[in-house]
DNA sequence: CTGATTTTTTGATAAATGTCAAAAATATAT
DNA sequence: ATATATTTTTGACATTTATCAAAAAATCAG
């Protein structure tokens, strides 16, 4: 495991791309967030929980998914480096989550507390518009996802997951894949030939 | 029609249930709007121009529906009275939209230019938060709309539209409730028995 | 490296949904 | 009110996808 300053790096990065960060900014950022390696397969939010947390994912990856009534897992996020990792409705609403979120791999995560994220967003103003900006950007990725469960097949959906996030293919167990694309596994099995 | 008052009370009683907004600032939002009513199926936004509007609908009803490559609607928001209209992606980006905006209805808007907004967004700090739950809002409604087209059989998704949003199958035509929904409209037509 | 576990594939079949074409019902404009 | 246009339903059939069970392949822990 490398230094903390190299995660904190692509975090940075991140921000910065969106709207430029001051020095202060990023000492804030430090103070009030961990950097936490987390073993593969762990659970880091129950359904039923309330969810304060929201983390940025500097290595590893990890997904989101839920139980129906069934008990069948459907897989709704999977999220990879320098992306952001959330239950969206438990974190926005600060109800408990009907979710679970769960490690992939071994992962170096930085964690963020409600809290702090809202006391960095009265602090720091620039913040608010890289928060919203990245609001925006889930949004519309989700949107998009929305519309190819609409409008593809299960064949075509595949196609643009595999175009659009190639490496995912041989990182994921191909099950959460496919509850991911709205499909069974075995017919996801058929369809990769 | 009636006294633009009236839309706008609307309109300040969603935001004021979000947090409490001053008279200064519903001035604000008087002198930067405009309250127009627009004729059914009238569009609003066409795909491939840059969308730099949101809408509040105060009356009405309207879609936002998009085509695919062999030119057949698919249709992916129904918002009525009280609901915000906008082409999210192309309205969050800048890009040029692939998307419509079309009245269902006669409708009473009051539209809001992007330029406005972010003004407003300056000025007034209380419009940030509420900004940014709506954005979380609508996220929200979306991201269930991802996991109901996932998990849930055409006659399952059929039911949580009556079950939530039970006035809309008698004022929209069936076809675009279908698209919605992710199903032919015969099929949605046999559902219904 | 090896046995145990997990993941992926395969086969057979059933169920769900789509497509095309046309008829019936409904809404709309004059 | 009537003709016209639009929307909804129906029928026959094709296609897609799900399901269940089991085999094959890959991965993991000791």
């Amino acid at each position: 495991m490398e230094s903390p300053d190299t995660y904190y790096a692509s975090l940075f990065q991140l921000f910065n791309s969106i709207h430029l960060i001051s020095g202060e900014f990023k000492e804030a950022i430090i103070s009030n967030s961990e950097v936490i390696p987390v073993k593969k397969k762990t659970i880091l939010l129950e359904a039923g929980n309330r969810s304060n947390r929201i983390y940025f994912v500097a290595k590893g990856m990890a997904r989101v998914y839920y139980l129906d009534k069934e008990g069948k897992e459907t897989t709704t996020w999977i999220l990879v480096e320098n992306e952001l990792l959330i239950s969206v409705f438990s974190f926005f609403t600060g109800q408990p989550s009907f979710e679970y979120i769960e490690t992939l791999e071994d992962c170096i995560l930085i964690e963020l507390q409600r809290e702090k994220v809202d006391q960095l967003y009265e602090r720091f103003m620039e913040f608010n518009f890289i928060g919203r900006k990245l609001t925006e950007h889930y949004y519309i990725r989700n949107e998009i996802q929305a519309n190819n469960l609409r409008m593809l097949s299960a064949k075509q959906r595949y196609e643009q997951l595999i175009t659009h996030h190639p490496t995912l293919i041989n990182r994921v167990p191909l099950g959460y894949i496919a509850s991911y694309l709205g499909i069974s596994q075995e017919t996801l099995s058929r369809i990769r030939k």
